[in-house]
DNA sequence: TTAATATATAAGTTTGTACTTATATATTGC
DNA sequence: GCAATATATAAGTACAAACTTATATATTAA
């Protein structure tokens, strides 16, 4: 089945390189080389992960002399977001009790 | 490359079929049978996605006489707050003032 | 126990995805 | 312009995913 626009997002993150590509880069922008060494693919495949994030809007780049630098864009993360929000609609008080735990968990790690 | 448990509910969900099974059963518990009814695909394609999405606890199952009804489970997405609540870290101001957009927009759709 | 119903699993096919190597394109410095 | 460097794209391959039909398993009702 083709691929749609509300799926994108969870398609582009499902694969395990690519999310630590995009979690790479929302610590600080990179090059293209600098992501290369950082993971155990080849340039080309680096490039066709930040092709896929750059498509659904994860990661946006700008030139900088020969190098392509890369970096994680949050209003990419709208959809997800979204997405969840939508689910708080229906199960309110699951889900926000979900919210709070999670909250203190980070706040005491 | 493998699947790993991070990236799982992403996989998960980022198939169409899969994503829109996983959305009615949050408006409901259903059988098989109904699910069926409901996607243009047959039931032995239901009855893996079902699965797919069992397997990495976005629903829940309990036997009914012959049927087999099913559940979504939102404890199942708590991977995927969790992981958005981790970029909130990261991101604060930018994520929570995203956040008010899209609650203002909900409250007034 | 037998037939009907509901679901799951097996097996096979097709398409998509993630990778590779090879090569094209763009920029810089000589 | 030419060589070096940085990235993107092309082409091919291997494996995974999503489907199909056929069949096995479980439950109910006669």
């Amino acid at each position: 089945m083709a691929l749609q626009r509300q799926t994108a997002v969870f398609q582009a993150l499902a694969d395990p390189t690519r999310l630590a590509i995009f979690e790479r880069l929302s610590r600080g922008e990179a090059s293209v080389t600098a992501l290369t060494q950082s993971f155990a693919v080849s340039q080309p495949a680096v490039s066709q992960h930040l092709g896929a994030l750059r498509r659904c809007g994860l990661v946006s780049h700008r030139r900088e002399g020969r190098s392509m630098i890369y970096r994680a864009r949050p209003e990419g993360l709208e959809p997800l977001q979204n997405w969840l929000e939508h689910y708080r609609t229906f199960w309110p008080e699951r889900i926000e009790k979900l919210r709070a735990v999670l909250k203190t968990h980070k706040e005491t790690t």
